[in-house]
DNA sequence: GTCTATAACGGGATAGAC
DNA sequence: GTCTATCCCGTTATAGAC
C-alpha cells in the first residue's frame, strides 16, 4: 500500500501502471494480482488506506504538553494538509486525484462524499470552540469554505504555481477573516 | 475544437480517445492525425481554444443597459464560473483537468500560471473598484483567496458533492466577508 | 482534405511452474 | 506466495488510395 500511495502520488491515480508498482514494491506484477483483483482494485484499497492514513496523522499528531488553545487547534488542523512532507504530499495528492477523477467516474463520489463531509463537520466543531456563541448554519457555512479554499490552494501548490509559504499566509489569512466575521454576527 | 471540449468535458483530458473525437466531429481518425501533429497536439489546441472562449464569455457577457455597481460586477464575474450551461461546464472541466494534470506534467504548467495570474489580476482590478482605499497587496491577497475558493467549490460542484445553488451561496458570502475585512483596515 | 485499412505499441491481465 | 513468460486488447499513429 505504501508504494501504491507512492506510485500515485508521483503519477497520479490514471498515471498508474501495474508494472511500475510492482517494482516500487520489489515483487512481480503477477502478485500484485494475486493480492487485488484487477486494476481498480489496487486503486480502491490504496485510496482506503490513504483515507485512513489521512485521519490518523490529523488526530494522532503528537499532542504537545499543555493542549493548545482553540484557534491553534484549529489552525495547525487546516496547515497539516499544506506541508512539503512526503506523507503529507501524498495523501494531498491522491485527495486531489481522487477529487479529479469523481468528476467522471460516478464509482468514486460516495468516498469522496463521505470524506469530504467528516471533514467540514471537524472543522465545524473546532470553528466552534474558538466562537462558541456562532450559531451552527454560520460554522457549517464558513468551514464550507476553509475547506474548499484548502483544496483550491492546496491544487495549486501541487501543481506548482503558488509557493508553499504563501499559500499558507492565505489560508491563516482566511481563518482570521472568518472569525472576525463570526465573532461580530 | 467545439468537439474536443465536448468530448474533454465528457471523459477528461486523460479520458480522451482520437477516435471518440473524431466521431464526435463525424470525420475519420486520420483526419484528426492530419490536422494535429498527435495526441498531445490536440490537447494543447483544445486547451487554448478554451482558455480564449472562457475570456471571451467573461469579457463580452451581455452588458446591460446600465452599467452595473462594481460590486455587483464582480459578483456576476465570479458566478459566471458557477453556472450548469454547456459551455461553461464544458470550460470549467476542462480547466479542473488542466489542473490535475498539471501536477504530474510539468509541460502544462506555464498555460496554467499564465491563466491564472491574469484571473487572479481581473479580480483583484475589481475588488479595488468596490474598495478603492485599500491597499493593493491586501486587494491581491483577497482576490487568491476568492479565485482559489471558487476552484475548490467549483470542484466540488462538477465531482457531484455539492449543490450549484449552494456553491453560489458559499461564495457570495466569501465576497461579503472579504468586502467587510477590506473595508475595516 | 478525407477516407479505409492496418501497423505498432503499451499495458492490463493470466497461465503455469516452483 | 511468488515468479517468468506471454497473451491479448484498446489505442495511437501511419500507409496509401481517392
Amino acid at each position: 500500500m505504501e508504494a501504491a500511495a507512492r506510485v500515485i502520488a508521483r503519477r497520479g491515480v490514471r498515471g498508474l501502471r501495474v508494472e511500475e508498482l510492482a517494482a516500487e514494491a520489489g515483487v512481480s506484477t503477477a502478485l500484485i494480482y494475486y493480492h487485488f483483483k484487477d486494476r481498480a482494485g489496487i486503486l480502491r484499497r490504496t485510496l482506503e488506506f490513504i483515507s485512513d492514513r489521512a485521519e490518523r496523522y490529523t488526530s494522532e499528531r503528537e499532542t504537545p504538553a499543555r493542549p493548545l488553545d482553540p484557534r491553534r487547534e484549529l489552525e495547525q488542523t487546516l496547515l497539516l494538509e499544506l506541508q512539503d512532507e512526503p506523507v503529507v504530499r501524498e495523501n494531498s495528492t491522491a485527495w486531489g486525484e481522487l477529487r479529479a477523477n469523481a468528476v467522471f467516474d460516478p464509482e468514486l463520489r460516495e468516498d469522496l462524499a463521505k470524506a469530504t463531509l467528516i471533514w467540514v463537520q471537524e472543522t465545524a466543531e473546532l470553528l466552534g470552540q474558538v466562537s462558541p456563541m456562532s450559531p451552527a448554519a454560520s460554522l457549517a457555512a464558513s468551514a464550507e469554505r476553509l475547506t474548499a479554499l484548502l483544496e483550491g490552494l492546496s491544487m495549486r501548490w501541487l501543481s506548482g504555481i503558488l509557493p508553499l509559504t504563501h499559500a499558507r499566509t492565505l489560508l491563516l489569512e482566511a481563518v482570521a477573516v472568518e472569525l472576525e466575521r463570526l465573532d461580530r454576527k
